[in-house]
DNA sequence: CTGAAAGCGCTTACAG
DNA sequence: CTGAAAGCGCTTACAG
């Protein structure tokens, strides 16, 4: 099929794709001497004549090797995929950053796949990123049990684990040490000598719906708690319109602590206490990870861990509405 | 270079990825025949026994062709590309998974590729998916009189622009007949008899920080404005911060209008009085203007134009804070 | 009908 | 040193 553009303006002429074999017909030599030209090989002894001649062809044909031919021949693609649940969701916008400005900088683009954290939608990308031979993926998957990760792994296929930790200690990953959030959160509760009984840990999910039923189910308790920790700074937001709609104030009847930082948490009123991830850190360490397997060949499970830092603004007893900014390093949660 | 992992688990094999002379010599017949298995080509006759014994090579291998042979070969590598500003955005976040949606329907998929705005890395991003011979880009670009349209214009490659009016009317997109936001501002005020004066149009960009400067600058007016439009909802957050700073009450004080109609409006309090914008749809047309041109074989400049509709709530006079979603039709503001 | 060959557009080891 | 050839892994027109 050939693409013809229905309509010509005659200003500008249409650059057709070139191939080396019309640059070496039209430069009179053969095409992989222009191929040595372009990718400068230094070996490469012609006389100036005819390289200034070639030059001036590549100039003017705007002359790009064909990445598909290259990527067949040098068996890489220079794409990397990421796999997550939802780019609506400003948690892993910043983490596509990341990871996009980790890989800009190698030649790499990326291909951007979204699950809705639906099991059958990422198996479905993850077999059409293999069949398109992308050279590594990373993947921040929702659900915790993930058979896709085990398959990953036989898959001879670079691959970065975001924000969980790995089944069996073989993935590398990138987390911060919050990721298990319950475990803190129960840890804390016994130091304190508080009760921390299943009601009062009900399944909110990561989005701001689950938030809402989660603090439905609190707040319908006979001893309703007068504060939470809510699993992302999205569920928090949940959390807040339900208080909102029963008029609890926040922090006096209510006090709500979040995580992530997002950009929202600072702009809800009152702020959002929150757990400060590196999101945009996360990303490129991500891409660095990937990357680093695809040069040395194999896979190093290797890890990088971040310690968050707590935000504390108004939406906690502690805070004040003036973006106190308290950074108090977190309670270390080991596996 | 082998990529061999060190860490190997006894109880699943590693699968490698297969060619189909490997799998040609495994099943004693020509690569060609098994790859027309594999495409299930209706004019191959074989026994049926060959036949079988094929397909359960095929499963046990896990046989997938190499998609970027089948790319150079086929000249499409089922790649599409989307160029936007920034993914952190929530519009552009819910316009590409409208793009998403209608690319994965045809086995489609998304190169993402934020530019910030800078129209050098917007440059670089644009060659480089030249290069990959992807097969069709979706522009949503953030200056106006952008030159790389032109430039795209004569690349031989199917693309969509969103959100913005042609320059010289060639090119295919996809808008809502809101982007002449400030042309609609101006004709309203005209219809009211009201002054529109320079100073009370300042430039704000399109985020927060912009909207932020600009609220600053107006409200510095010797007569400031009661009442604002926000070119975009993020433009709106940054009034909504300067107003709160200055004590000013919304809407009493200070109406604000945004567009968009990004999910944080109907979070903002008072809620945010904007535009609705389908932003999902607008994504899944513009995969479809795009795959139309694919298939076609040429450039229909075809557009699709959405009306947006008002929805009003608390931050204008005339909204409550119950979301009444009244829905108005916009006043048509044609080029 | 069926199998073998050409060719997509590159890169680079290798023969001259 | 330099040019011609092989080969990456596919698909399909074509000869037998």
């Amino acid at each position: 099929m050939v693409f013809t553009p229905e309509t010509n303006v005659n200003e500008a002429i249409d650059v057709m794709p070139t191939t080396l074999k019309e640059l070496a017909a039209r430069a009179n030599v053969h095409p992989s001497t222009i191929s040595r030209v372009v990718n400068q090989d230094p070996s490469l002894r012609i006389g100036q004549a005819t390289r200034t001649r070639i030059e001036a062809l590549l100039r003017e044909t705007e002359y790009r090797p064909n990445g598909v031919a290259r990527g067949l021949k040098l068996r890489q693609t220079l794409v990397l995929a990421v796999v997550i649940p939802d780019i609506t969701n400003p948690f892993f916008g910043g983490l596509f950053r990341g990871i996009e400005d980790g890989a800009a900088q190698r030649g790499y683009q990326v291909l951007l796949c979204n699950t809705d954290g639906s099991p059958d939608r990422q198996r479905a990308h993850l077999h059409s990123l293999i069949a398109r031979r992308v050279d590594g993926v990373i993947l921040a998957s929702s659900f915790l049990k993930d058979p896709a990760v085990r398959w990953l792994r036989h898959q001879h296929l670079p691959y970065v684990l975001v924000n969980r930790f790995s089944d069996e200690g073989l993935d590398p990953f990138v987390v911060s040490t919050g990721v298990l959030r319950r475990r803190g959160y129960q840890a804390a509760m016994a130091e304190s000598g508080l009760p921390a009984r299943p009601e009062l840990q009900p399944e909110s999910g990561f989005v701001e719906e689950g938030g809402i039923r989660a603090m439905e189910r609190l707040l319908a308790l006979p001893e309703p708690p007068t504060a939470v920790f809510a699993v992302t700074d999205m569920v928090a937001v949940g959390a807040y319109a339900v208080a909102r709609r029963l008029g609890l104030r926040v922090p006096e009847d209510l006090a709500i602590v979040g995580y992530n930082d997002i950009p929202l948490a600072a702009r809800l009123i009152p702020g959002l206490t929150t757990v400060h991830v590196p999101i945009h850190e996360f990303g490129s360490a991500a891409a660095r990870l990937v990357l680093e397997q695809i040069d040395t060949g194999h896979v190093t499970p290797k890890r990088v861990v971040y310690t968050p830092e707590l935000v504390v603004r108004g939406s906690s007893a502690a805070g004040t509405e003036e973006r106190a900014a308290v950074h108090v390093a977190s309670r270390g949660v080991g596996e």
